[in-house]
DNA sequence: CCACGGATTGGCT
DNA sequence: GCCAATCCGTGGA
């Protein structure tokens, strides 16, 4: 059982994109639903910066969708996309900067009977579907059971939040381009740890 | 292993 | 009307 203590706090998110991107790695996500816990550590994000990156949903300034990434540091952010979608992103900087980070890929750590039960409607898992748990980010929503009524949560709440802890003291990080985007694609803002077998693609 | 296309809602031009 | 910060199944090597 993870220690639950040690809960990441607003000042934390309040800081450049980049390097909260970065120090996320190796934390763990929790999610408490029906009175259990689901872990996992964040081993890939991207970032998103509405001031100068044209794939952010922030970038032509503020709507109803991308109101929350306006909020300030500290918010989860839940988008719905491709019709059937939802991923998952942490607020980060001061109020009306636009910036968040999309988590993209946890390693599983507890609850690895109800993740399965969220994406694959069983229990039981097989080695391949163990990979497949929470390899992407609209794979984590599904596991985690994050949907549209997180949006603009703070993620210091019970229902969800970021600890302090890393699993590993200095990972090895990786810099490579975004994934799936159209616009801004040379931007070198993705963020992962090298050699994680749950790092969404290579 | 890789490439390709369909699913399906809603945001925004 | 266009198309998305995705995922999955299918078909071929």
């Amino acid at each position: 059982m993870i220690d639950k203590k040690n809960k990441i706090s607003s000042a934390f998110y309040r800081r450049d994109v980049h390097l909260v991107a970065k120090e996320l790695l190796g934390k763990y996500l929790v999610r408490k639903l029906e009175q259990k816990y689901l872990t996992g550590m964040i081993v890939e994000v991207e970032a998103y910066d509405g001031s100068i990156d044209e794939s952010s949903h922030s970038f032509r300034g503020r709507t109803e969708r991308n109101e929350v990434m306006f909020r300030g540091g500290g918010l989860l952010y839940v988008y719905f996309t491709y019709g059937m979608h939802f991923c998952a992103n942490v607020v980060t900087g001061k109020k009306g900067d636009g910036k968040a980070i999309l988590i993209r890929a946890l390693e599983p750590v507890e609850g690895l009977e109800e993740m399965s039960f969220n994406r694959f409607g069983r229990k039981e898992f097989s080695q391949r579907e163990f990979r497949n748990l929470t390899n992407g980010p609209a794979k984590i929503c599904r596991a985690f059971g994050i949907g549209r009524k997180l949006n603009g949560i703070d993620l210091g709440s019970d229902e969800i939040f970021i600890l302090k802890e890393r699993k590993i003291p200095g990972p090895q990080i990786v810099t490579s381009t975004r994934i799936g985007i159209k616009k801004s694609v040379d931007l070198p803002w993705r963020y992962y740890i090298k050699d994680n077998p749950f790092v969404s693609k290579i």
